[in-house]
RNA sequence: GCCGCCUUAGCUCAGCAGGUUAGAGCGCCAGAUUGUGGAUCUGGAGGUCCCCGGUUCGAGACCGGGAGGCGGUACCA
């Protein structure tokens, strides 16, 4: 007897680092979506939708060569030879669309884009290969208030999505003032030298919330080895050298905690202390003097505080206060392409996991004046600033929260088939409901009664039409509110009863179709409204 | 990239000094129920024990290599 022969079949397998998303997900995402749109068109930004894929050398940083053409990108070569590389980010596409378009574009040209971008790296938790970004760009105008609505509207933004004031901040800084502390400790920030060791300093004051003081110390100085064995080069400075950055580093992060946020939040937000030029929140002004002190003489760290204290008296002057904006010398975003103002966008709230631990979501968007980018098209500089929101990171966030959670019964009505040979009748229901805006759909599969009820079920049905024999003979409909059901059956645990009693079921006239399904629906959105609010 | 841990049914996991035919719970499908999603009971389907090689009379288990996953670290436009 021969073994049954096993066929080669393709294993059905989602690429690492991609995701599905389902149905409730796609809703509640797209929800998020909407409230976020919303704003971006509010503060004034134009929609842009732009390819998936572009030029290689539009795109800037990696040039593919014929050995490594996908390192960190998705490249393909075309017919006639020309490398093309999917996007990386949102940024680099409005570059080219900038420099394309540029003597007719309004300037300053404002614009936010969404979509998906990706990225040819290892995957790890919370990093995918693919993921979506929401961005919005003022490109053209070195004036800083642009920088200061970004943070404005990504502040506007959280509270829209239902962040209270004080589980959020939107941290700024100014790469020009650390350049100025470097100055003023003898590392020349422009100095090709110390390009790397620039990078070096920026990635270790990143480092400060995950490794505190210490760590950050020993990357400034000779170089860290961690638990695992692994040793990371530092910056080798001396200690003199590294005492003023940490101190620097320190400026806000560790007495800006959440608490005295959601303090400052409660107390209200109003203007305090007068100064040049216009009105600035006390707790802002301290955190500037600290630094004038440390950049000491250098003229690009005095710019970068003066850039900051315009920015703080605009927010001051639309009350945006240190309940939601923190001036915060720990913030540094890698990138090495900004030139000015950063900010970052974080949830402070806390949660706990499964054992108890405390959670912190993190950053879930930032952005920052990178003033160089459309220069590689135009040979002209156009300053631009930037802020992008991580889309999955901050749905997940959110659903933690508990918001944007999947609705209660999100799926159509079904219209059971409790007779083939009355396939028209059912159909002629559906499309009724249909008509009505009601989404609606006649069993379309092959099984009985039983099955067609787990399926309803399953697809979250608000209700089922019934109607077989007997009501048809009475010229009526029967139809069972599902949800109701669901309440129900906790009650009973008598199958005889559960079965025959027939709970959560009435009967209408066949004319009342609609309308009896149009309270069945509104009554549950009732009960979900007030499940909320009990939450 | 580097370090550590892990990989058995759709999911969570058990298994053993190396010994016939590899198990449980949940889920799935069906029946008990002539027209009712839950509950209960009964039955059923579902596995190259991650892959390749080695040791052995015999490997899911032991050894070597590889792949995949998880955690840490590095990088991150």
């Amino acid at each position: 007897m021969a073994r049954k022969q096993k066929q080669i079949r393709p294993k059905a397998r989602l690429p690492k680092g991609l995701r599905d998303i389902s149905a409730s997900e796609i809703r509640s995402l797209n929800r998020m979506l909407d409230v976020i749109r919303r704003q971006f068109e509010i503060y004034g930004f134009e929609p842009l939708e732009t390819p998936a894929f572009e030029y290689t050398d539009a795109l800037g940083k990696f040039l593919p060569d014929q050995d490594r053409p996908n390192e960190g990108v998705f490249s393909f070569e075309d017919e006639d030879n020309q490398w093309l590389s999917l996007r990386y980010d949102l940024t680099a596409p409005l570059a080219r669309y900038v420099a394309e378009h540029y003597d007719v574009l309004p300037k300053p040209f404002r614009r936010y884009q969404t979509g998906p971008v990706w990225r040819n790296e290892k995957p790890g938790p919370g990093r995918f290969r693919q993921f979506t970004q929401f961005d919005a760009d003022t490109v053209g105008t070195t004036n800083i208030a642009a920088d200061a609505e970004l943070c404005m509207l990504a502040a506007d933004c959280l509270e829209a999505l239902g962040i209270p004031r004080g589980n959020y901040v939107i941290r700024v800084n100014n790469r020009k003032i650390l350049d100025g502390i470097l100055e003023s400790i003898g590392v020349d920030p422009h100095d090709t030298d110390h390009v790397g060791k620039r990078l070096t300093i920026l990635r270790a004051i990143d480092k400060l919330d995950r490794l505190e003081i210490k760590g950050v110390e020993l990357l400034l100085g000779k170089g860290r080895k961690d638990e695992s064995g692994d040793f990371t080069k530092g910056a080798g400075l001396e200690p003199d050298q590294i005492s003023t950055i940490i101190q620097y580093s320190q400026t806000s992060y560790f007495a800006d905690t959440p608490k005295l946020r959601i303090q400052a939040a409660a107390e209200g937000e109003l203007p305090s202390e007068p100064m040049a030029g216009g009105k600035i929140f006390s707790a802002w002004s301290k955190t500037f003097s600290v630094w004038k002190k440390l950049v000491s003489s250098s003229e690009i760290g005095i710019q970068g505080i003066a850039e900051l204290e315009k920015m703080a008296v605009l927010f001051t002057a639309s009350n945006f206060g240190p309940g939601r904006i923190s001036f915060d010398a720990s913030v540094v975003r890698g990138l090495d392409y900004y030139t000015g103002p950063v900010f970052e966008a974080e949830l402070t709230h806390e949660i706990e996991d499964e054992d108890g631990g405390p959670v912190r979501f993190g950053s879930v968007g930032g952005g920052g004046r990178y003033d160089g980018l459309v220069e590689r098209f135009k040979g002209i500089e156009v300053p631009a600033t930037g802020f992008s929101i991580g889309v999955s990171r901050l749905h997940a966030a959110l659903q933690h929260l508990g918001e944007f959670e999947k609705g209660g019964s999100e799926g159509p009505v079904i219209v059971l088939v409790m007779d083939r040979e009355r396939l028209t009748d059912y159909q002629k229901m559906a499309r009724d409901l249909r008509a009505s805006g009601i989404r609606a759909e006649m069993y379309v599969g092959t099984s009985g009664m039983r099955a067609q009820m787990k399926y309803a079920d399953k697809r979250r049905a608000p209700c089922v039409i019934i109607q077989g024999e007997d009501e048809l003979a009475r010229g009526e409909v029967t139809i069972k509110d599902l949800v109701e059901g669901n309440r129900l059956s906790a009650e009973i645990t008598d199958n005889k009863e559960w079965r025959e009693g027939r709970p959560a079921q009435f009967s209408v006239g066949e004319g009342e179709i609609v309308e009896a399904v149009q309270k069945v629906i509104a009554r549950q959105a009732d009960s979900n409204v007030s499940n909320q609010e009990i939450l």
